[in-house]
DNA sequence: AGGTACCGTGGGAGCGCTCCCACAAGTGAT
DNA sequence: ATCACTTGTGGGAGCGCTCCCACGGTACCT
């Protein structure tokens, strides 16, 4: 005869039921205790929590996401091509902060991958099954369809590195405008009067407040703004060094130059070294990202830190917050959360 | 065309139920459909899907898990100070790895920190309540009770690195021991005759493996093994420099040196500098794992590659068959099985 | 013919929760 | 005394699936 109800399966997991008969209650109590409902005295809380305790009942994530429509996870979507951009310690970083923030809570973090077509649309039928309760965006594209999805979906979302100033998602950001602030206000303050300044990716809304935090830097400290000195770079190493050699034409007489991020340095650096340079005597140079080539650099680069791991807390912080308000803040009319956190300069040799 | 915007519980989202009515068929045979299995006819299969397609159905993962206990999901599982070391390019090509295998299925990937105590208490908890399917495990420490834990509750797991010779969880890895020859014998192509290593962590098993291939490859090339040569480091730059010093007023005629990371050649670098060498005039200098620090060293370092993101796919094969199979392979009393993967001198200037 | 195999198929019985209604008992105002 | 609440509690009714048994239909034996 074909054992009825479970066989070696569950394997013995207490339920909801044996726990309420256990502490002599019913389901429903024991399911106020375990969710934290006010609506029970305190000495039936006891008796069920101690109940749990001596059978080491831990609810079922299926039954409940089921029963209660929800799926108590998150996903955090990273469109991969771009990771490796940005990458190095960015990502781990923010996983990290992310992680840590979420340890405190019960939600699950689920990674999605949406580089190729394949895993996108993975993804949009994933989000269309509502199978988690909100989405973490990382280093998504100006143009990528990715958050009008959401939004339409009615799915909580944040994202990181707003992609333009009118995001409409909730965002988080480093300071990008007084990152490059601190950078171009340093080397002013080293006495250098020439600074160039190699840009990111033009179609990257933190690329732009970077050039802004670069002119106006120059402007508030009473320079004048050559727009010789600025110079597109692509946040590559081939980029950065194509750029100073295009500057090194254009302005010979540089003495400092604010490079969009480490790698762009590490460009410019070779660059500069088969132009005869010495760094920092000639040109001084300062980087974005505070990684890992900038630590290792010779000499080691001066760079702009941005708090990724608190960045990541932060995002989980507003996800949650609207996770928990069950909608996108968005369509409920209140005004778009956008949180910026500073940067911070990280002096080293270069500069 | 999905532009219903019915909202709350149930919202609007097909289920299996209503599938089967448009199809004329029955809930059970839908439930085929879907889980492919081979007893339905042609003809109601092709109903089937096609309302599946004009529904734009999508099962439920919370019922499915429920009636069906099991997850579709599996767990990334990080003790994460561990990941700082490796870290770098390590952990996000492991990802990729990861997620691509997994885009062929339907599983879902969790990543789970269990760094601090508390941490790791949830994912006790977590794994006591199956929660999912299998775990993939990374860089764990040679006495962490994990795996102990996970053979006991018979949770499929693989591990990346496995902690000795006698790991009993199946296993994937890079060849340590080839990969170090690779280094040995490049150099002695290259006419260096006086070969110093600086290990890794020696609580690490892939690190000892290193140093074996970096005795053997000097042994069939018929050099002696001079203990002095070999010097212990622990992956960090620190003590790469300390441990270059060492070697340094030991054997001042070494010619070269093969390092047991990338970061640890980045600090013996350093030291070779102070101490007047050229690198690779007077010193030749080999790294291992091909990070973004090697690229970016001055001079850029050889270095040995491991095939990180092939790890990541073999270890998602692996525990989906252990997964299918339903439990532990150790527990069945099959091979356990451990697979290695080749590695790849990488050559730059350094040597 | 009758028997014995299978198919392919429908649908009942749960999986372990949450939700919510019902209800007993207590509290206070009228 | 009545009525209206409130508070704590039990338990029915699902949530959307998978599992499995039962059933009619074919096919191929005796």
């Amino acid at each position: 005869m074909a054992s009825h109800g479970a066989r070696g399966r569950g394997g013995g997991r207490p339920t909801l039921e044996e726990v309420a008969a256990r502490a002599g209650v019913g389901r429903g109590t024991v399911s106020r205790v375990i969710n934290g409902s006010p609506r029970v005295s305190d000495a039936t809380r006891a008796a069920v929590e101690a109940a749990v305790a001596e059978l080491g009942y831990v609810p079922n994530t299926a039954a409940r996401a089921l029963a209660a429509n929800r799926t108590d996870a998150i996903a955090l979507v990273v469109p991969e091509p771009e990771t490796r951009f940005f990458a190095e310690p960015y990502f781990s970083d923010m996983l990290r902060g992310v992680g840590a923030a979420l340890s405190d809570t019960e939600m699950q973090l689920l990674l999605i991958f949406a580089g190729s077509d394949r895993e996108r649309q993975r993804l949009a039928q994933y989000l269309a099954a509502h199978r988690v309760d909100g989405v973490l965006l990382v280093s998504v594209h100006a143009d990528d369809p990715l958050p009008d999805m959401l939004a339409q979906l009615e799915i909580p979302a944040v994202i990181s590195g707003p992609r333009s100033a009118a995001e409409t998602l909730t965002s988080v950001d480093s300071d990008n405008y007084g990152g490059a602030r601190q950078a171009v206000e340093h080397l002013i303050g080293r006495g250098r009067r020439t600074i160039a300044h190699i840009t990111g990716r033009l179609d990257v809304y933190g690329a732009q407040r970077r050039i802004d935090g670069y002119r106006e830097a120059l402007r508030d400290a009473g320079h004048e703004v050559d727009e010789l000195l600025i110079e597109p770079g692509d946040f590559s190493e081939g980029g950065g060094r194509r750029a100073m050699e295009a500057l090194l034409e254009r302005r010979p007489d540089l003495d400092a130059v604010f490079a969009a991020s480490d790698v762009t340095a590490a460009g410019a650096r070779h660059a500069l070294r088969e132009a005869g340079r010495r760094i920092p005597d000639d040109v001084a140079l300062v980087g974005y990202d505070d990684s890992a080539i900038a630590r290792h650099m010779d000499p080691p680069l001066t760079s702009v830190r941005q708090p990724i791991q608190e960045m990541g807390r932060a995002m989980i912080d507003l996800l949650l917050a609207e996770v928990a308000d069950r909608r996108p803040l968005a369509s409920r009319g209140l005004d778009r959360r956008q949180m910026v956190l500073a940067t911070e300069l990280v002096g080293r040799a270069s500069s």
